[in-house]
DNA sequence: CGCTATTTTGAGATGGCTCAAGCTATGTGG
DNA sequence: CCACATAGCTTGAGCCATCTCAAAATAGCG
């Protein structure tokens, strides 16, 4: 029985998969996860293990990667406190299709099937709430698929580092921190490209004065710029 | 009140997200559902139209294609009799996210939003299916994602070949025919390409022998030869 | 302070795209 | 039933965005 801290709990309210739960209820549900952390650089699962637990991130963030058979990688998605990894746990006794690494220290809590499926059973809302979270991921992966088979790379990089700032931007003096230790690597994974290009991409944007570009440290200076570049997303950053 | 042929019946009780659910509630779940005919060419719903309806399919092929800001399509999937269209509708009050075009005479039925949440509260078993039948769905994309970031365009196309005879192959005595009417375009929105670059391929393929490249129409002689290429996919073909 | 991971930069190669043009089924209307 | 229109397909030639490979510069870490 993992023991956490208040601000732990809040996020689990709040996330995703539990969120319109009667938080007693959540209390109870809590008895039968498993804790675990893991240290930046640890993996959580590997692709191809057997998929027998679904975590949920308290703290920290996580990259889901996916490796060919050449051992070419690629970004699947980022993921912060709250968010579900490994749906497939729940249904389907199968493999984990990707890779969970941890981007910096994180703490998640997890259930085996056997819990999950009774979870389930108690609470229909979880089976909506997983709903809700894969109609969105695959959304977002359309886009990017689409983004992929259609577009330059400049623009891929530049709706990229957006929606990453979307997701992780921190307000600051400087302009919006994308607060995430990203390679160029890491970059050019989740935008099927290389890293020297990624390289390119964001030295020029730098001599552009539209973002700061350190080492595993992007900050967005002037936002609309670079949305112009991504052909234009209307919606507002952080 | 559609009024349904007992193949069309069946179809409905094996489909994805009626599947397990007893079939005298599909019965009444029917009554509640408006039947469409689509002839070939015409479209189910246009993306950026407002979602408000679920399909099933009876009958045919549709494809889901988006477009971007420039026109460019992606394919984004194919789907048959008992498949599920547009499970975006029941969740979220938003608009389609891409268009569904019939590739041959079809028929669906469909659902509003608030017949499918009456539907779903008394199956909750609606739910589960409609988790399984994304999370499919995801793995399937995250596959085809990682193949556009990683793999080179000829090893993309035998990719796609070989999971459309996967899906859609019906044995003839020539070999495995692609029963599905996929132009070069098609076939290159499928895939992240140009429609040269495939109309290329197919005739490099059919001087080998390995297929026949007709309009419309490619039958897979030797899908082995195709696998090689693809960078072996174990799993049999029909 | 030295080691290693990360990033930058250059130069050259090329896979696949673009564009243009001709070809061929298919089906349609006279 | 034929001739013509049209959508779909093939082919060639040239180009260029992006990848590759090599090597040096930088930054953080132990």
């Amino acid at each position: 029985m993992p023991k956490l801290s208040q601000r732990e709990i809040e996020v689990l309210k709040k996330s995703t998969i539990l969120k319109g739960i009667d938080p007693n209820a959540v209390a109870s549900i809590l008895g039968e996860a498993q804790w675990t952390g893991t240290a930046k650089g640890d993996t959580l699962f590997q692709q191809g293990e057997a998929a027998i637990r679904l975590f949920i991130l308290l703290q920290g963030k996580i990259k889901l990667s996916q490796v060919n058979s050449e051992g070419n990688q690629v970004l699947l998605r980022i993921l912060g406190p709250g968010e579900v990894i490994a749906g497939v746990s729940a249904f389907e006794n199968t493999v984990y299709p990707a890779t969970a690494t941890a981007l910096e220290k994180c703490a998640a809590l997890s259930f085996d099937r056997p819990h999950l499926l009774r979870l389930m059973e108690r609470h229909p809302q979880i089976s909506l709430n997983v709903n809700r979270i894969l109609l969105g991921r695959m959304q977002e992966l359309q886009d990017r698929f689409r983004e992929l088979a259609t577009e330059r790379v400049e623009k891929r990089v530049a709706c990229a580092l957006i929606r990453l700032a979307r997701a992780n931007g921190r307000k600051t003096p400087e302009g919006i921190l994308i607060d995430l230790p990203l390679s160029r690597q890491d970059l050019a994974e989740l935008t099927g490209t290389t890293l020297y290009t990624v390289s390119r991409l964001l030295k020029a944007w730098e001599g552009k004065g539209i973002l700061k570009s350190e080492r595993k440290r992007i900050t967005l200076i002037q936002p609309r710029e670079l949305a112009s570049v991504a052909g234009e997303m209307p919606q507002a950053l952080p």
